[in-house]
DNA sequence: CGAAGACATCGACGGTCATCGATGCATGAC
DNA sequence: GTCATGCATCGATGACCGTCGATGTCTTCG
């Protein structure tokens, strides 16, 4: 898988879904599906710079530095993720594509405030 | 739990979002993230009634009554199906508010068109 | 060079999950 | 009452997941 994440799929209320759209989307919501994954995703995609490096992770959490090594790597796996090394230290930053691919999932699923 | 999916989030791209709920939405999409059950929630969403039998369900895949009936637990548990029984039918109809709840996360992570 | 720090990878352990066949429990038909 | 049907539940099985300690790799600094 050369670009996983790009997934544009049919809202889940509109008409239904194929079986390949569901194969597509579903290992992106499983990624997401982690209260940790969410936090890191949440702290990286809320940081001011739009990134965060490992070690700022790290800290953010109770949880050992090759535990949060290896969500990282699912949600990079995942192609929800950026992953770039500068020097010593390694920055994650969100793919807004990958994200928007699970929005459109929901996009008709809004109730009007 | 009685009344579970009823969470109201921190989009991602927000501020970061707590642990709390991080723990609550979780759930929710780990509920979604299995293309069988995001296939079913998909055909009763798009259903005309809004609401499909599990005899109807049933005949959309290749699995068992017992693994289909699982699934719907599943969804039914996590808050994103409700169910109703009719005679000796069972109709599961999707809860607009779970979905929206999840929704809310990904709210500000449409890439504009 | 060698030492130290940042991060990834490995191997293992316990827990959870998806799926199945078999069985149980209702409901409606006769 | 008896039988067939729709659906849920049970128990088992093989696969996967989250977490950890230990170790490896790479970069920078003396």
């Amino acid at each position: 898988m050369s670009e996983p994440g790009l997934a544009c799929c049919t809202p889940l209320s509109g008409t239904a879904m194929s079986v390949e759209q569901a194969e597509q989307v579903a290992p992106l919501l499983k990624a997401l599906a982690d209260p940790v994954r969410l936090r890191l995703v949440s702290l990286i995609a809320s940081s001011a710079s739009g990134e965060a490096c490992v070690c700022d992770l790290n800290d953010a959490f109770d949880l050992t530095q090759a535990t949060i090594s290896h969500h990282l790597k699912v949600l990079h796996s995942a192609g929800l993720l950026d992953r770039e090394k500068r020097g010593v230290w390694v920055y994650y930053a969100v793919r807004p594509a990958a994200l928007s691919a699970v929005a459109s999932l929901f996009e008709t699923a809004r109730v009007p405030a």
